[in-house]
RNA sequence: GCCGGGAUGGCGGAACUGGCAGACGCAGCGGACUUAAAAUCCGCCGGAGAGAUCCUUGUGGGUUCGAGUCCCACUCCCGGCACCA
């Protein structure tokens, strides 16, 4: 009998084993082939719950797998640690950031730590630290350089509570992404990214293996729209400007203009408002400001708006077109201005049947006999009403008025993206400070890359005040300017978190490196990343700025690919109680008692047998003991002696282990394959089946002791990126060498695996009769004959006559009869 | 409203490219071992029926020799977007 099987203290031993041996440390001067296997770094929000060992313990069997593939697999490990959670415990508890991060870091390092992954701790990134903000803020210098970064005046989104901006992505609903406090407007100086820049290179996605759903969802978020441009002169008293330009998607409509409105932001509403119209249009203006974005994004609230006195003139018909302003239309969008065609377009309908303005027809439904519209048609049809275009389809129209706009010089084809620029200014402490200084002479003037890192003044205030406590703090504040030498002022914002998850991916190969925010040709050896996986929140955020970032520092020459990531992988959400798990709702699962119950390798297990890793699940620890039950199972199978029981038939025996590889050769094509899908439920599935039938197999005791043995090892190679602990043990105590992780991964030989006889299926009509066993290298003639042969089948075929035998090689023969 | 994804036993799920529905596990039931329990091992385990057999993959239709899988319509659930001109 073998000893009891004691998990934990296998887990601690290899653990400590593998860490004294630096087993799992990685360097680029490698024969073999590099696999960059990389997992989304965790926000250092407290301590891990079992939603991160979810995102964790698969991707790194995945990363075993191609470790004993033979690859040099890179998997990496570092911490996202700069962000408004730790300045709110600063504020609330009085610890320092830098303190609470950190002390957070240490206990999710320990927690990552007892998952027993193939972490290379030595290039543990952190990007709250100076020798990595360092380089953060040289990145946002080389964004600056080449007209990427730039400051402006924007109405931004500014969560009261939070007391900062938030980007586009982090408001949700109309509240913020994290307090779900109600958003409203303010018009700051900010810093931008110019995201939108690489608008048309961000919807492509070619020659990268990454979800359908990703790739859609990022291609809605940029929202690319075709159409014209259109200019509508413009002749008022004291303004300058002689045109608006509208952006629209139907130019094929423009003869039904009957309104143009702008949004009440719109700068010219101002200069041109006639003083007949003045006092209204300012109450507008007061009360769309007024208005959260919840209240004005609210698709119930009825459109309303206000006439400016103010007209333009249509080109295209020399009409006159009133101008209003109505909060439906922002001012983020195209050109913040609007021709209203009410006839074919559902929201100038409304408007134009409220506030009494002409409907004209341009586009003519099928059938359609001049009478008034019930509602704004919106499909394609014949134009009408519209000069030297009628009869055109208006599908066609489309091209033939934007071509007719380009030649006039009022105009022409147009694109336009949802999408706006990525504002990464944040008025708080904790994040990487912009390097920028304000200079009275020399207005804005970048910090020279000699004087990085611009740090983080230790000794702050953290007063919830609104503003960034560096502010405050004069030393910080206080600078000279790095071009005159005058006495100058920093810029107190700091960076969005997501700018320093931009491009950690670059810094693993060389977290170390002081001299580059990464080595040239270690970045060479390891990029693009291999795969990538993490969660689906990331798509629009994350991922987007990600890909920006890699086809920005591209286009700068430092590196060479403008995809960071070949292969995207989400894994889905665990939750509890039916809902996602969050700190708030107070239900969060700590995997520490698991672990420290029942040992690590039964947990990392039963994430993969959960089911589907893309697809989530609800975390019910009742299925954890079938999981330990089997590695008990494992245990004894391998380590209690195997008797093979003597007189047994030759014959019988060479049959038997025939079987036995064939089983196992199978097991071994069906855990590869499953492993490079990332399909760990029915891996595990598999590798349980072949454990069941192992048991069967020693039972019996037909087979040989080398035979025996042989299975016993592949079954432990295949179980080792899985159960690594075990595994190891297991490996050791058959009297083979350390360590089990650096062996080969089993090969699978079809011929091996291949059946020799099959199960045939026999139907009638498409119904299961009959079922026989033949040899695989059956015929279809023979197959037919057996199949027609059976006394089972011969009874549903009495008295019928037979349409047609239908023969699926290796598998069925189905009798069509009347 | 628009764009994705999904619905299979009591439960989690399996089923390659249209070919044996329910692999694997959980729970349950029965048995062995035990003074007993736990642990372990063996067997049963979608529904109806005495049985032959019939029914069964959210609902309704269709294509096909054959549909969980393909097509059409619908219901519900999850995720994203939401006045984008």
């Amino acid at each position: 009998m073998a000893p009891k099987f004691n998990p934990l203290e296998i887990d601690k031993k290899w653990q400590q084993k593998w860490a004294d041996d630096r087993l799992y440390e990685v360097s680029e001067y490698s024969p073999r082939p590099k696999y960059y296997a990389l997992t989304m770094f965790p926000y250092t929000s407290g301590d891990l719950h079992i939603g991160h060992w979810y995102a964790m313990a698969p991707s790194d069997v995945h990363a075993r797998f191609r470790r004993m593939q033979g690859y040099n697999v890179l998997h990496p490990m570092g911490f996202d640690s700069f962000g408004l959670n730790a300045e709110n415990a600063a504020i609330n508890r009085g610890i320092h950031p830098y303190t609470w991060t950190m002390q957070n870091i240490d206990n999710m390092r320990r927690q990552l730590k007892s998952i027993g992954a193939i972490y290379d701790w030595s290039r543990e990134v952190i990007t709250s630290l100076p020798e990595y903000y360092k380089w953060t803020q040289w990145f946002f210098l080389k964004l600056y350089e080449n007209d990427l970064a730039y400051r402006g005046k924007a109405p931004v989104n500014w969560c009261p509570k939070c007391q900062t901006v938030l980007a586009n992505e982090q408001v949700v609903n109309g509240g913020c992404e994290r307090c779900g406090t109600a958003v409203s407007q303010q018009d700051l100086e900010q810093w931008f990214f110019r995201i939108t820049r690489y608008a048309e290179e961000l919807i492509q996605h070619d020659g990268i293996d990454w979800p359908e759903r990703t790739k859609i969802m990022q291609r809605n978020w940029v929202g690319k729209s075709t159409g014209a441009e259109i200019s509508f002169a413009l002749d008022h008293p004291g303004v300058e400007e002689k045109e608006i330009r509208v952006f629209t998607t139907r130019p094929d409509t423009t003869f039904g203009v009957t309104f143009m409105v702008l949004a009440p932001e719109h700068p010219l509403v101002a200069r041109f408002t006639t003083p007949d119209n003045k006092a209204e249009v300012e109450e507008y203006i007061a009360k769309s400001r007024r208005q959260t974005e919840i209240e004005r994004l609210s698709t119930e609230k009825e459109k309303d708006g206000v006439f400016t006195g103010a007209y333009v003139i249509n080109r295209l018909n020399g009409e006159k077109v009133p101008v209003w302003i109505a909060d439906y239309v922002l001012l983020s969008y195209g050109t913040g201005a609007v021709m209203a065609v009410p006839a074919h377009d559902e929201r100038d309908f409304a408007f134009a049947k409220k506030y009494g303005i002409p409907i004209r027809v341009v586009i003519s439904p099928p059938e359609w006999q001049g009478e008034e519209l019930a509602e704004a048609y919106i499909e394609p049809g014949t134009m009408v009403n519209s000069a030297q275009f009628n009869g055109t389809p208006s599908q066609e129209g489309i091209g033939a008025v934007a071509d007719y706009l380009a030649e006039k010089g009022w105009g022409g084809h147009a694109v336009t993206y949802r999408l706006r620029d990525w504002l990464i200014s944040r008025q708080r402490y904790w994040g990487a400070p912009i390097p920028m200084v304000y200079c009275e002479k020399c207005g804005i003037v970048p910090v020279p890359e000699e004087d990085l890192p611009v740090l983080l003044p230790e000794d702050a205030q953290f007063k919830p005040t609104g503003e960034s406590p560096l502010t405050y703090h004069e030393g910080f504040v206080n600078t000279t300017c790095p071009q005159c030498s005058a006495p100058a002022k920093r810029e107190t914002d700091t960076m969005d978190t997501f700018v320093c998850s931009s491009w950690y991916f670059l810094r693993y190969v060389s977290p170390h490196y002081d001299t580059a925010a990464f080595e040239p040709d270690k970045m060479k050896y390891w990029l693009p990343v291999d795969i990538y996986t993490g969660g689906a929140e990331h798509t629009v955020m994350h991922l987007l700025y990600v890909r920006f970032f890699t086809k920005a520092i591209r286009d700068m020459g430092l590196i060479d690919f403008g995809e960071p990531v070949t292969r995207l992988f989400h894994q889905g959400h665990i939750i509890a109680e039916r809902r996602k798990m969050s700190k708030s709702r107070g239900n969060v699962v700590n995997p520490d008692e698991y672990v420290t119950d029942l040992g690590v390798d039964a947990v990392r297990t039963y994430f993969m047998f959960l089911g589907p890793w893309e697809q989530g699940g609800e975390w019910d620890d009742s299925g954890l003991s079938g999981i330990s039950r089997w590695l008990n199972r494992i245990w004894n199978l391998v380590l209690d002696d195997y008797n093979q029981r003597s007189g047994s038939d030759p014959s019988g025996i060479s049959e038997a282990e025939r079987e036995l590889s064939r089983f196992t050769h199978q097991t071994i094509r069906k855990v590869t394959t499953d492993l490079e899908r990332l399909r760990f439920n029915v891996m595990v599935a598999a590798l349980m089946e072949l454990t069941n039938y192992l048991t069967k197999v020693k039972e019996d005791g037909r087979i040989g002791r080398p035979a025996w043995d042989e299975a016993v090892e592949t079954l432990i190679l295949l179980l080792a990126p899985s159960i690594p602990h075990l595994a190891e043990e297991l490996w050791q105590q058959i009297g083979n060498e350390y360590s089990v992780h650096n062996q080969d991964w089993p090969l699978w030989d079809e011929e091996l695996a291949r059946e020799d006889e099959i199960t045939l299926v026999v139907q009638v009509n498409g119904k299961l009769r009959d079922r026989i066993a033949v040899p695989a290298s059956i015929t279809e003639a023979e197959a037919k004959e057996q199949a027609l042969g059976s006394e089972r089948v011969k009874t549903y075929l009495q008295g019928k006559e037979t349409v047609k035998t239908i023969y699926v090689p290796g598998k069925l023969v189905n009798i069509v009869v009347r």
